[in-house]
DNA sequence: ATCTTTTATGCAACATTGTTGCGTTTATGT
DNA sequence: ACATAAACGCAACAATGTTGCATAAAAGAT
């Protein structure tokens, strides 16, 4: 399904800016720093880019991956809905490449502690991609 | 041991701000936003403040529990050394009182997947802490 | 206690990102 | 093509990060 009709799905007008942001992020199926992005697609107003971001996330199509030094990467979700972001993996960043990818792992990770409730937890991994090992 | 003689240990010089805010992060042994800090700590210049985080991170006497909405959230190691961060520890926050602590667990997160190298994991869990747990 | 030297601090300045308001433009159904 | 609700671009401001540099303070020597 192209970009158009997935916004379509979500109730979300078609716009050059959304249409964009979903490209940008589906091409190397990783995670983007926002200054990336906003680079990437430097004809569109910064505050546009911002607004699109909040409006994905609210539907359910992106997701933020991780904030690390101040940079918040932004990824496809795999399988939200416009109601509930389900994140049930993992996500990796590279220490050589500093590429940011989203694991799909079968493995449920638990955690129980005493006197407390737990919610949701979110596992962020560093080491070194599939890329920089052969490269190195 | 008290904050001048943990400074001392570590070769750092005893100052006024340094020993503030170890003794800030620990009173309630949790970790607190730079927020919080600079307003705590408002008698000394934002960059004093954002350098001594730096070379108490450096000197492995705090670390960066956790990055959230654009604010970095600091907390008092519990063993770490000069030259090794040792974190073996989930870092929870909780949706109610927004209070971020430390949870030293026992059990090792192992995680393994083909292709790549993993050098760390840092686990955030969020939920409702004990205090919160009470009150409502 | 004073001096010296190394280090830390405070101030100014600038970059990046987040955030809001508002007038203008655009997408979509009729 | 038109009307209208929504999105966009611009201006503006806040918070945090970051660096350079002159001044002040800490630690060891005298």
């Amino acid at each position: 399904m192209d970009a158009a009709n997935i916004l379509r799905n979500r109730g979300l007008r078609v716009t050059k800016i959304r249409v964009a942001i979903l490209e940008a992020l589906g091409e190397g199926l990783q995670a983007l720093p926002y200054g990336d992005l906003q680079k990437k697609l430097s004809q569109f107003d910064r505050t546009t880019i911002y607004r699109t971001l909040l409006a994905l996330i609210d539907k359910g199509l992106i997701h933020k991956a991780l904030e690390e030094n101040n940079e918040s990467y932004y990824a496809l979700c795999s399988d939200c809905t416009s109601n509930l972001h389900n994140h049930n993996h993992v996500h990796f960043k590279c220490n050589e490449c500093s590429s940011v990818q989203c694991l799909h792992i079968s493995k449920e990770v638990g955690l129980s502690i005493p006197e407390i409730v737990i919610d949701s937890i979110e596992i962020t991994a560093k080491g070194t991609c599939s890329t920089c090992l052969l490269t190195h």
